[in-house]
DNA sequence: GTGAAAGCGCTAACAG
DNA sequence: CTGTTAGCGCTTTCAC
């Protein structure tokens, strides 16, 4: 291994000067730094990330915390994180916040210089992860709406509008017997999801007592279990699903019962996954900026970060309705 | 923040014994131990891992390097790496291989203490990576087949076998005009499945000159589109997708066609990705153990960091033959 | 503009 | 079983 000390006896320079060459040659002499420049070339020096880390404070890496890694929800936000953390010479340590002492772990050991934290509902765990960053005035982003108590910039998207756009479309196709799926209770999304799609059908004149709502859990298979115990008897024309995966549950037990769709029930989920676009029909949904909500999440710690100013603003990206063959227009 | 030193001080005992206490119990008197450890417990104190790691030389942490982190593909193959690092307490820092510099810096930055690489055909910048891991004596794990030079543990997934059970399949079914969609022409999995795939068929006595190959690139799209050039005029009674993405594709042509599945044309994939019961119809598909791989490939390099052996054997994991509804069966 | 020297918080010989 | 003493490789005052 090679090391700063290495490059200044080779350069005839002391190890702070080529520090400074590293760090920020401006305070070096021309001169001075070309000729550390080629020593390092010439050795093949890389810096030690771990000294550096140990020795300045900084960690160059910010963790991000997602409720489960291992999904395809979120690898375009893993992306967009990424793509901006690069830019800035930066690591990102991505964690599922199900694995609780690797998330608590890492918040301790001063591996981290930031923060990203998703949630999708309240939790304890979350809430303590938080408290703890604010204690030690660690940079931390929420991905998803937050907590009421604490402050910190938080990324959010559109569910309220996004779902209202739905309402509005199935309104505009006089869709009259409506089953909306949600996920979990406690799911915030799909609550705001649930409000903005009783919003939109209220302002469209739709009777909302003839709204059936059912809590489902945002998977496959629970979206199959609920179009069977709901959808068999043909009593509704349109379901709205909170999420793709759960559309695509229904999709799948409305193709094995033969029930045609769009022409007798109209399914729509929300996300616009990539798999939405190849299902069977093609799924009808809202699209949400996922990548975006990594690269603005991460822009946002990183710039905490430097700064180290408090900023607690919140953001607010788009959705948009996407529509295809999976819904019925008139 | 909380040093060692501070719990030291406070326990009355040194530095050293403390940090044995944190390491090495077994060193140490049990009523000391005792002692130090309600003191930590007092002061609330965490080791910090960054100066842990300058000061041992282990970074307790391991880089997966995968062709793509943004992609539901490997997401199974990162649950299982996390999961086999989790228990040891190791970290994993997962980087796409496709981000030239990134992937480097890390090995040149001594924040790792191995690597586990995924590829899935030769590239000159995987080739650099690894001999420098060589070079360096950094322990690396290969998932995939190993290039042939070089000697390092690897882990592979038995495409020919699952091919060849294909192959077996479509034969039972006396399926007579095969279409084989291929990945691009490097691509080693796709390789060893058409191969296997060959051999299956001969081996069932299909005369091989009516099959029929094309090359994809394993994208939805890809898949689309080339069932829209090779299938519209019924020419062929099954076609054979090199992974579920591409057949994904296909189905969706077909679907929208209304050529009908399987009664017209029977459908398969590989890989059985977590979409591939839920398409329409189900796919037929050969089912890869993901999530062992990543676990498999973590404890690997985990053990080659804990003993410093070379170890340049290959594990072989097994493949299966899922049947679904998109495949005729006699 | 450059160098000397003092750490960052921890581990790891080596003594005792 | 426990303490002393050097560092790990880098950054960062503080002088010059």
């Amino acid at each position: 291994m090679i090391r700063l000390e290495d490059v200044a006896k080779d350069s005839g320079f002391s190890r702070a000067t080529v520090s400074r060459v590293i760090n920020d040659e401006s305070k070096v002499h021309p001169e001075t730094a070309k000729l550390i420049k080629a020593s390092m070339e010439k050795l093949g020096y890389r810096p030690n990330l771990i000294a550096r880390a140990l020795s300045s404070g900084r960690n160059n890496a910010v963790a991000l915390l997602l409720p489960d890694v291992t999904t395809f929800y979120y690898t375009n936000l893993i992306r967009g994180a990424g793509d901006a953390a690069e830019d800035a010479h930066y690591h990102v340590i991505t964690k599922s916040i199900s694995k609780p002492n690797q998330a608590e772990e890492l918040m301790n050991s001063n591996l981290v210089d930031g923060f990203i934290i998703r949630h999708s509902s309240f939790s304890e765990r979350i809430d303590r992860l938080l408290k703890n960053c604010i204690k030690k005035k660690t940079p931390v982003v929420f991905i998803g709406k937050p907590f009421n108590e604490y402050t910190c910039p938080s990324i959010v998207v559109d569910n309220v509008g996004g779902a209202r756009k739905m309402a509005h479309f199935f309104a505009r196709n006089n869709y009259r017997r409506i089953l909306f799926i949600g996920g979990r209770h406690d799911n915030l999304d799909s609550n705001d999801r649930k409000f903005g799609f009783r919003l939109g059908l209220q302002e469209s004149g739709f009777p909302l007592q003839d709204l059936v709502e059912v809590e489902g859990d945002f998977s496959r298979e629970r979206g199959y279990e609920i179009a069977r115990t709901h959808l068999s008897d043909r009593s509704f024309d349109a379901v709205f699903a909170a999420n793709d995966e759960t559309a695509m549950g229904v999709l799948l037990y409305l193709n094995e019962r033969s029930i045609r769709i769009p022409e007798e029930v109209s399914v729509a989920g929300f996300d616009d996954t990539f798999f939405a676009e190849y299902l069977w029909p093609p799924l009808t949904t809202i699209r949400q900026p996922m990548y975006d909500i990594g690269h603005i999440a991460m822009t946002q710690v990183l710039k905490m970060i430097g700064e180290s100013s408090p900023n607690g603003n919140e953001t607010i990206l788009p959705t948009e309705l996407i529509v295809r063959r999976s819904c019925k227009v008139q």
